[in-house]
DNA sequence: TGACTGTACTAATATGAATAGTGCAGTTGG
DNA sequence: CCAACTGCACTATTCATATTAGTACAGTCA
């Protein structure tokens, strides 16, 4: 499991971590039962804090990625495949959505008004 | 223009700021033309900074409830009343839209996700 | 038992928002 | 022309929160 860490890119390493893990789930470099290093073992090598590794895989087991046993590990989920092939997490969002949209235009804004609220959001 | 700040309360003085101009505007206690008062007299009268009073004045211009002349004060824009309907709205769809923001990056996806998610929603 | 596992707790640091201090250029009425 | 006003640009400071780090603990396992 190769990753990585750019120190010049401005997003936080723990989320580096969860996207390159996630990207490498998602091209099949990492299979379903697969175990993952420990925490302390990416931490020694990426030379970054074991919590900061915790919070990473975290995030992962979050998405439905990761399974954590305490003391034993970390393993892709069985169910991997489907949470990225956005059976699950996108359609939680997407009803997010629908549920926002429907409101919006309750209120009177089209879709175009609320996809440049969205832009501004961090923007701002 | 009666204007006062509550320190107990979370909101940002800036925005109470604009929470009580847009409401003036918006019951006709202030009347398209009319003149606010000056960025020091608001600031001086209300024991805040300058930059703070200048802040919000900035953040009603930029809602088209304000038109600012430098050096000649700022006076309520005569589009106001047709900005007022969908302003007051636009803060409750906005912070929703932090709301699945926030959800979806703990989901793993980013903005340009879920802009790309949002336009895929079916127009009705 | 000893070396491993994830996790809970606190502390330190970085980051960004909110507010403040101050000087500048433009306008205006006298 | 001048004094008093106007908004605005710049930096500094404060403050909250996100991020990262240090460390101790309990469970697993060969």
């Amino acid at each position: 499991m190769l990753i990585q860490i750019r120190e010049e890119d401005v997003t936080p390493v723990y989320r580096q971590v969860i996207n390159q893990v996630r990207e490498q789930i998602a091209s099949g470099k990492l299979k379903p039962g697969e175990r993952l290093p420990s925490v302390r073992e990416l931490a020694r090598f990426l030379d970054i804090n074991v919590n900061t590794v915790q919070k990473s895989y975290q995030g992962l087991k979050q998405m439905g990625l990761l399974v954590i046993r305490p003391a034993r590990g970390a393993i892709v989920s069985h169910k991997a495949p489907d949470v990225l092939g956005s059976a699950q997490n996108e359609r939680l969002l997407k009803d997010a959505l629908v549920r926002v949209m429907k409101e919006a235009r309750r209120l009177g804004f089209d879709k175009d008004a609320v996809l440049r609220l969205l832009r501004d959001i961090e923007a701002s």
